[in-house]
DNA sequence: TGTAGACATTTGTTGGAGCAAACATCCGCA
DNA sequence: TGCGGATGTTTGCTCCAACAAATGTCTACA
């Protein structure tokens, strides 16, 4: 009877209070050397991106912050001389952010506390089948959700 | 070989590319009513508790957010007229912020796209059996994340 | 009674992020 | 070659949230 107790918002709920409890020990362990987490999740796209290949607006695609937004987090680790910015040869416009071996190396810094982090309170919770299932079904939502995270890495698939 | 290919953190990455691809949709949906997330979990957070059963602090334990957001978010919301701060009876220095009818009315509003999104983008993409197993391992990880997620509403249960 | 410390909330400051406009460069076409 | 529109990036403005300090109130204890 009460229109705020429907279970689909029940549902939003919790897997919102899950995803952001997770987020924020992430965030504390980025904290500790001094990452913010757009910074660490810029950081490791450039290091898991082969060859020097991202440009600046294919970060901002997937990560889901606008250009200006990956401007300034560029801005913010050019300053710590965690990443530079390399000019492309083919368009004057263009700029490839890439992460240096200070960056790299601040990366290894947060690595290991980062993926303890990830299975004490999230991978480590449920048993292996189960993990599966779960990462199969967020796949599955990833696909409709997110058509563009991929940008930059392949071409961009339209909405159907 | 390469540090950064860990399966954790692909798992992670996929988890974050869900969930804040879920809630840009649902931001959108908010906004065109004029609320901005926070607003909207605050208010439904309001709605959903029984009596005038919440405090500030307490919303700040549910919400995740620091105490002087809390104070921020129901100014605003004051303002709008969505919400009105009652005083503690029984304690001159607490505040039971409550929703107002406009408040709900503004839910209402809101409500039937923000459903229609959670299932279109959510819910809806999974079968039943599969999106049953997907929430109880989300209430599993919960349950060690988020141990104090019910403050105010019950008493908070210890990490068994 | 009176004082110290804890607690609930608010206010001042700082930094981050989005939007829109500006600027530079590229591409297609006559 | 030269023009017009499209694209990549940066900058100005404004709002929002967190941190820390300040205020008022409560509780315990001598």
């Amino acid at each position: 009877m009460d229109p705020f107790d429907d279970p689909r918002l029940t549902a939003m709920g919790l897997f919102a209070e899950v995803y952001t409890g997770i987020a924020d020990k992430n965030r504390r362990a980025f904290a500790e050397a001094g990452l913010s987490d757009v910074d660490f999740e810029t950081l490791i796209r450039l290091a898991r991106s082969p060859g020097e290949g991202l440009r600046m607006s294919d970060l901002a695609a997937q990560t889901n912050l606008s250009t200006s937004g990956i401007t300034r987090a560029i801005d913010r680790l050019e300053r710590e001389g965690l990443v530079t910015r390399e000019a492309c040869a083919t368009d004057r416009r263009a700029f490839y952010p890439r992460i240096t071996e200070a960056g790299r190396a601040r990366l290894m810094q947060v690595l290991p506390r980062h993926l303890e982090d990830i299975e004490h309170w999230f991978t480590g919770l449920l048993p292996p089948a189960e993990l599966d299932h779960f990462l199969s079904s967020l796949r599955l939502i990833r696909d409709v959700v997110r058509p563009c995270a991929t940008a930059g890495a392949e071409e961009i698939e339209p909405v159907t």
